[in-house]
This record gives structure tokens, sequence and C-alpha cells, in this order.
DNA sequence: ATGGTAGGGGGCCTA
């Protein structure tokens, strides 16, 4: 079973290059980041007459987050647990058909400007993550954390490191906090099959970044012990960062034996 | 040090 995570940065925008990649890519799961849409506006036929169900976590304007699938989803779950009064969609997650795999679909927040308000409530969401990683650890079954998780693990995760250094993708209590999640037990997968530098998952729009590949590695697939057992093949497809009107991020799949 | 680009929504914010 092949999943991937793209940040398309806009479904609506992003119509004609999230057919084309469906189309070409074909993708038994999928999550999606930042779809900028509410759940009543959510382009739906573009998903579903390719044969797949779609479960939307929408808002206005930001953020929002989606699973689709060509198997049934069951016990979908929308919103990070551990705040009641959190309005942003940033977190949603499935059980993928009779599998036993169960899909989290994640958009961790930027956290820029720091210090600030907004930072605080990056790192206060990720201690929210760690709690629920912790519940499903606990259940010791297959658990994919597909997402743009906006944290540049570490230096060779970056084209220019020293680019980065005051950025809430990089700095050393974000990386600490990224830390602490794999070391309850997650496996990074990309990591895992591809140990070298320059894998990145998103170029800026601005100042020719693509071109000049100045990217970072910030979209990841983190695994349980139980899904990294399934682990087969881990990569990020950069085709798609180079067609017209593209996102700025760029798919990333794991294939498992599921 | 600055500004460069993009999407959404409806007039600046987020990234």
């Amino acid at each position: 079973m092949k999943l991937a995570s793209f940040n398309i940065n806009g479904v609506k925008a992003r119509a004609e290059v999230l057919g084309r990649w469906l189309d070409e890519a074909q993708p038994d799961v999928a999550v999606l980041q930042e779809i900028k849409s509410v759940d009543e506006n959510f382009p739906r036929d573009l998903i579903e007459s390719r044969g797949y169900q779609l479960e939307t976590h929408g808002q206005k304007g930001f953020n929002g987050v989606a699973i689709l699938s060509k198997l049934p989803l069951s016990d979908v779950r929308r919103g990070l647990p551990g705040d009641d009064s959190d309005e942003q969609a940033r977190w949603i997650e499935a059980v993928v058909g009779d599998t036993g795999l169960r899909v989290c679909g994640l958009y961790l927040p930027n956290g820029n400007p720091t210090p600030g308000p907004k930072y605080d409530y990056k790192l206060a969401w990720m201690a929210r993550m760690q709690a629920r990683v912790e519940a499903l650890l606990a259940e010791e079954v297959p658990v994919a954390f597909g997402g743009d998780y906006n944290v540049i693990p570490q230096p060779m995760d970056a084209a220019r490191p020293d680019a980065w250094r005051e950025d809430a993708l990089f700095l050393p209590q974000t990386r600490a906090a990224f830390r602490r999640l794999e070391r309850l037990g997650l496996y990074d997968a990309l990591r895992l099959l591809r140990p070298g530098p320059g894998e990145y998952s998103f170029w800026d729009y601005q100042a020719g970044a693509r071109q000049r590949n100045d990217g970072i590695r910030i979209d990841h697939w983190l695994l349980t012990p139980q899904a990294a057992d399934l682990l087969q093949d881990c990569w990020i497809e950069t085709k798609p960062r180079d067609w017209e009107k593209p996102s700025d991020h760029t798919p990333i799949w794991v294939e498992l034996a599921a």
C-alpha cells in the first residue's frame, strides 16, 4: 500500500495539480494539508470521481486537513485532543480498510515569529501531539503519522541551515520537541532508508528557491514500531514541485506491506 | 536588512 502526504497550499487553487497527481501517482491513501477550505466548499468531485473516500477537517481561510483512501475509512477522528478551545483544523485520523493500519494526517503549526504567542502555540501543540502518540503507541498497532511538521530535524535537512537558525522551524526547542516524539519510539521513515543529505520537501516560492534547490525537509512520515515493521520504501516525489502553478511543498511517500 | 511570492477573502493575514 502506497501512502502520500502532500501540503497542497489551497485545494481550490490546486485542483489541476491535485487531479493530475492522483491520476499519475495513484496513492492508495493520501493525507493533505493546508486545504484552506471549509468542508462545504471542498471540491469533493475532484477526489470522489477518482474512486476515493474523502474525509475532511477544514476551516475558513487557513489550515485544514483531509484524508482520502481507496479502501474504506473507519473510526475517523477530527482535531488533536487536549485543548477544547483550539479551533485550528490541523489533525485528522482514520483506520484504513481491514488492514488495522491507522493513518494520522497533521499540519503542525509554523510558529513564526519567535518568540511570541504563535511559537508558544506550536510548542503546546507538539506536547499535545506527544500525548496522542503515547496513547496510540500503547495500543501496539501500526500507525503512520504523515504531514507537514514544520520542523527541520537536522542541519542536513536544509540546503542552507544557517539561514534557518532563528526560525521556528529549526530552533533548538523545536528540534528537541521533535526528538521527544521520536524518543517515544517513532521512526522517521525517510531517515530509515535514506540517511544522507539533500532530501527536501519544501522550496519557497520566493527568490528562485526551487531553481537553486534551496530546500528544506519539513514533511515527514513517522511510524510506530509496528508500522515500521511493514516499511518497504520511502521517498520524496519532486516532480509536482515543477508543474505549472505548483504548491510550495511536494509529496512524501511511504510504501507499507499492509 | 530587505524583499522577494502565493492563497484566501474581502480588505491584511499567514506562510
